[in-house]
RNA sequence: GGGCCGCUAGCUCAACUGGCAGAGCAGCUGACUCUUAAUCAGCCGGUUACAGGUUCGAGUCCUGUGCGGCUCACCA
């Protein structure tokens, strides 16, 4: 760029000005006595009390949003992290020196302020400057203060301007923050230990998912980033702990959407003795219980939804959520051919790379899944597309494995685990072998055809013996968007993934 | 990756079938001792995302590129 941006160039001046003055623009700390928040209580304390108290002398922080100057008095707005309060600088208090200072202000600048609360004319608690410290100067104009910064774009780019601009957005973060929180609470209350396993591994299992490829020079060995939790918290199981979770960082090099980010957190608790229908309680008393700590209660809106949490919640098996909703039964097709021959006829465009498993998550995400609005369980999915999942007690085709959904979003997914080392070892290789048939069919796509290898350090721990176990991962990000009623991932994620923009400079 | 839509001043938005690129806020100068979207007067601010093309003339029409939104695919 030839010339600096006009504001920014004479924001530079002032600051030029300010250190003329020996004033520094960025001093290193400023005390405060109380938040904005926590002035305008202390105020509403006074005006009560039976005496008659005087404001005492406080110490205000925050960044000024507004500026009104009537001659030889003023009035700004600062905002911290707690609200906002109006402060009042007048001529007559501050001398001449002093309030001449102030034309050195900006909007967006960081104050300190020091004075004496009172109530103006028309009603509003304000602070009455004695004096006033510039903390942090700033080079850069705010966004508009009528209409905020609506630009999508740069709301994401540049969230710290959001966060400013939009009063709106920071609850959505705390009740993010909130939800987490209670979620820690239940688990941690119910006996559970929260551990951390290794986000870089040498083999990324326990999902179907492309993964993130890096490399770690000192051992001269390619890792990937996890796409799940699973395969580390059995480990613990079969160490012996009983009942751990994680929450963590799951990462999966798949397509960005409303629902998707490259970068998600989840959930992943595992109970030892327990199966899938414990697995199906603890979900509907966990999110239960997270509702009535973030929202005070178990009834939420999510878009046009009044959505109920109290349990117990529907439970629908799968073959006849997705008969009722198709007319096709999967059972009548038992292999791939027949089920894409039947979807065809349904008038379905049919994915020929498909397998039979993901033919039938087709079936649940086009027919199934958009109408569960209320919570539902749909249970019992057929082995195919649950390999880490045990067989039904009564039914080999089929696992122990239900999916959640409240208001048409995936919300958990859980099974009774598979213990079996040697049945573990024939899935994964069943598996596997899926994958490269579809690998080699996709080759012409020019995609990198790159098999997943199979965690033989999983299986080992298997074969030391691994107690029945209960499992269940549920996405903290679609759980947020719930109780934020937010229909986009990326209002609840603060630095969503965007694509790298080229500078201008 | 496919389809549809968008990109104009720091921010929010105008500009009719192609005809001089505008307003409000922010900024600067001045007036104003209870304002709060303060008010009043004046001023500054643009490679209309980028690169080509059509045309006497392009913000507007055409082609390509970039980034974003929605959606489909993939996935959770």
């Amino acid at each position: 760029m030839a010339r600096l941006k006009h504001i920014a160039q004479q924001r530079l001046e002032k600051l030029e000005r300010i250190r003329g003055q020996g004033v520094n623009p960025y001093p290193h700390s400023y005390h405060r006595s109380h938040t904005t928040q926590e002035a305008l209580t202390l105020y509403e304390q006074i005006e009560s009390s039976p005496q008659a108290i005087l404001s005492p002398e406080l110490s205000l922080a925050g960044r000024i949003t507004a500026i009104r100057f009537m001659g030889k008095i003023a009035f700004f707005d600062i905002r911290d992290g707690s609200g906002k309060i109006q402060l009042h600088f007048s001529h007559d208090l501050l001398g001449k020196k002093k309030y001449e200072f102030l034309h050195e202000i900006d909007i967006g600048d960081i104050i300190g302020a020091e004075g004496k609360l009172f109530r103006t004319k028309t009603g509003e608690i304000t602070l009455e400057v004695n004096d006033f410290t510039l903390l942090a100067k700033s080079l850069q104009p705010l966004p508009e203060k009528w209409h905020g910064l609506v630009d999508v774009e740069k709301r994401y780019r540049q969230r710290y301007l959001d966060l400013i601009s939009n009063e709106e957005l920071k609850p959505v973060f705390r009740l993010r923050s909130q939800i987490i929180s209670a979620l820690r609470l239940f688990l941690n209350e119910s006996g559970f230990i929260e551990v951390e396993t290794p986000v870089l591994q040498p083999v990324a299992g326990g999902a179907l998912a492309r993964r993130f490829k890096t490399h770690h020079q000192a051992l001269e060995q390619d890792l990937y980033l996890r796409i799940a939790l699973e395969l580390y918290l059995k480990r613990l199981i079969i160490g012996g702990f009983d009942k751990v979770y994680e929450i963590g960082r799951i990462f999966r090099n798949e397509g960005i959407s409303t629902r998707h980010n490259p970068e998600f957190t989840m959930v992943e608790i595992y109970q030892a003795y327990a199966d899938y229908n414990d697995m199906m309680k603890m979900v509907e008393d966990m999110v239960c219980y997270i509702a009535r700590e973030v929202a005070g209660k178990t009834e939420i809106k999510f878009g046009e939804e009044l959505v109920k949490l109290t349990p117990p919640w529907q439970r629908i098996s799968l073959r006849e959520a997705i008969k009722e909703r198709c007319g096709i039964d999967f059972e009548d097709c038992p292999d791939v051919k027949s089920l894409r021959v039947r979807m065809e006829q349904s008038g379905l465009e049919v994915d020929p790379n498909k397998d039979r498993g993901r033919l039938i998550d087709e079936l649940i995400s086009t027919f199934v899944q958009p109408s569960l609005m209320q919570p539902t369980f749909l249970v019992d999915y057929p082995v195919e597309m649950s390999p880490l999942a045990k067989r039904k007690r009564d039914n080999d085709r089929f696992v122990e494995r239900f999916e959640a959904f409240i208001g048409g979003l995936e919300l958990a997914n859980a099974f009774t685990e598979l213990n079996d080392p040697v049945e573990q070892r024939k899935r994964f290789h069943e598996q596997r072998e899926m994958q490269s048939a579809e690998l080699m069919l996709a080759k012409s796509g020019g995609k990198e055809p790159e098999a997943e290898a199979i965690d033989e350090d999983f299986l080992l721990a298997l074969e030391y013996g691994m107690p029945p176990t209960g499992g269940l991962g549920v996405g903290i990000d679609r759980l947020v968007m719930l109780f934020a009623d937010k229909q986009s991932i990326r209002e609840i994620i603060l630095f969503p993934q965007l694509k790298t923009k080229q500078q201008e400079s």
